[in-house]
DNA sequence: CCAGCAGGTTAACCGTCGTTCACCGCCGGG
DNA sequence: CCCGGCGGTGAACGACGGTTAACCTGCTGG
């Protein structure tokens, strides 16, 4: 399990695998990216040892040093990576969404749901180890974060017009949550039916 | 082990009034164990030293192991403390509650609403650290979080009667993740608007 | 009044783990 | 054909943190 194995040429291998094209080129520094986040996820940054990073690509534990600074250097890069998808993605599609504040929230819900779907693991690292980050690199996650939250909390603002801002941070960080649940009932239900369960959930909570 | 219920009287030792004015008379072992919960919930319970769990309570940090086996025992005790709390809790209320599902559904929902904004650093603790107990006690607290999800699944499959289990089961981890969100928001809205907010949040997130 | 024990203290031990070091094989370009 | 550097290896190092040991103290019950 360990023997990873050759990983042949260049623009070889691409002809069965369609639809993961963004893993398809692998190149070292994201296999370890995308090791570790596994990892991480499942046990938790500080109990993973870059030891068993490393035997989760084929190489030993100071391997890593050739690619990452530091292991914290590797997580900092993880979580301000996700921090800027979400941020930037938000941004996005309540551009492309129009004015009105329900299909923003729309956007915004398919946009979460999405996202939580495709990356359980980057989900739970992201509100996990952030504690775990050295000070200034925590600080520019919680930038990012706090930059989405408040796309979504103004589309919540013109939606519903009467409550002030503090309620409509509770009922984004609610939402969120409720999105993000994904990692605990993981696989059980298909991805689409799980998709449609939770944004029908996300746009009853949010407006009801 | 020791009842320890002897508070030795009336308390004139040099120093205890560190940062213990509130709660009642605690003895020793539940100070501890909620100071640790604290910072647990801050930090990680991986990253918070047995010092800094006594220097909390205003000892040094050997002396923990006067009332603990170790570290770990400590954040089992933690966790098979909540997850029984939770089990044994949804089970009562629901027998409060009558024959009604929705009677039921809404005893369940205002019973994890309390308790989410009672302790929302055990909320954090009990899904951050998991992972990091020894297998045996894990098991334990799986089975205990089972017991409660399915009590769940239950109700919520009599309400939504073409559902199957697995979507109610996703419906019930989406409601808690949503109710359990409050340590994210922490703070800011009062506590009686909180709560009135993830009710009726949780309400049509289940419903809807 | 004395024994004993619950509860603390400091110092030391020891395993784990991140990180560094010195060395090495492979591969592509002058 | 050599050569530089990229990526990898095993060994060693140093810090940190959980745990144990040895010793101390002040109530408390007989």
């Amino acid at each position: 399990m360990t023997r990873a194995g050759t990983q042949a040429g260049p623009g070889r291998s691409a002809r069965d695998t369609a639809l993961i094209a963004d893993t398809s080129h692998p190149s070292r520094r994201e296999q370890i990216l995308q090791a570790a986040a596994q990892l991480f996820a499942e046990r938790g940054a500080r109990a993973v040892g870059v030891d068993d990073i490393g035997a989760a690509v084929g190489v030993t534990g100071p391997a890593i040093y050739r690619h990452f600074a530091s292991k914290d250097a590797m997580l900092a890069e993880m979580l301000v990576g996700i921090s800027e998808r979400l941020a930037d993605g938000a941004r996005e599609r309540i551009a492309e969404a129009g004015p009105e504040p329900a299909a923003q929230l729309r956007a915004l819900i398919d946009f979460q749901v999405e996202f939580a779907l495709d990356n359980p693991a980057l989900i739970v690292v992201h509100d996990r180890d952030l504690p775990s980050l050295p000070g200034a690199d925590a600080a520019a996650v919680r930038r990012l974060q706090r930059r989405y939250v408040e796309e979504w909390v103004a589309v919540l603002a013109r939606l519903h017009h009467g409550d002030d801002a503090a309620a409509c941070r509770a009922r984004a960080h609610a939402v969120f949550g409720l999105i993000n649940s994904t990692p605990h009932s993981a696989g059980r239900l298909g991805r689409p039916a799980m998709g449609e369960l939770l944004r029908r959930m996300a746009w009853s909570a949010a407006t009801g």
